[in-house]
DNA sequence: CTAAACTCTATTAATTTTGGCAACTGTCAT
DNA sequence: ATGACAGTTGCCAAAATTAATAGAGTTTAG
């Protein structure tokens, strides 16, 4: 599996926001609910949005989380670098510990560095109000 | 992460097969001692392998495993199809169970579905072969 | 006082990895 | 011949790790 339900949740919860955007803030209960997804579990995935400014929370009576980015200029690929555990095509290739020593000559990693680049591309060339309007982009 | 151990090993199990190919059969412990690999996990991994007809095993003294296909016509997109335990990009594109009943409204849905042709459609161009020669195909 | 995000912890489920033993096959000693 | 031996895959289950979910209480803002 490429994506988890964590990277998939968040795409969704933002671009739900996306939609129902305005100056209000929107109660997490009222995305969990419209989105079907567990709200407990769906506070655990805004946290880490909510810690890099992509959305904003507010607590107490009429608060809940806003979108505190452009839609049009936030990308899949920078949603999902933030929730997936890892985007890395393979555990070697991720930046911190993991690091293979066979790296020089494994016969297998220009095959994963083509994957990794292809996959970044791709996502990073989507934005949510691509997602909304329906227009992705070819690649 | 896209590619877990299991597909990995594999490949490189298969490359190293295909380097060391021959009519004589090369035990597990040899390649996994080559590959640095534990033994056991790779047995499980081989066994998926052996049962789809890509190498074949023989026991007893002088046993061992031995490519049963042409490398050149092996793709990584097939060995990886075999021993990962899903290569699609969401759960929701899982033929068996999984099916999710937001399908025909989920807007991220065809994001998902643009990163699984993609990610096939590189996996499958590339060969085993290709691998050894370090000849990966532009995509 | 109430509705909400936040924090921390525990539970459940799924995946990955390891271990032990059974079954098979060739070799060598008798 | 043949029986014991050693090297090997094959099978089943258990342990360890990670992912997903749920719960209870704390803090904040109207």
């Amino acid at each position: 599996m490429i994506i988890s339900t964590k990277g998939r949740y968040a795409l969704r919860v933002l671009v739900d926001l996306a939609e129902h955007r305005s100056d209000e803030y929107i109660p997490l209960k009222e995305i969990a609910d419209r989105q079907g997804i567990s709200e407990k579990y769906l506070e655990s995935i805004l946290k880490a949005l909510v810690k890099n400014n992509i959305i904003a929370g507010l607590r107490g009576k009429g608060g809940g989380y806003r979108l505190s980015v452009d839609p049009a200029v936030l990308t899949a690929g920078a949603v999902l670098r933030l929730t997936e555990t890892s985007l890395a095509s393979v555990a070697c290739l991720n930046k911190d510990s993991d690091h293979c020593e066979r790296m020089d000559d494994c016969l297998t990693l220009p095959l994963w560095k083509g994957l990794d680049k292809l996959v970044c591309d791709y996502l990073c060339s989507v934005t949510i109000s691509d997602l909304i309007n329906g227009t992705i982009k070819p690649v």
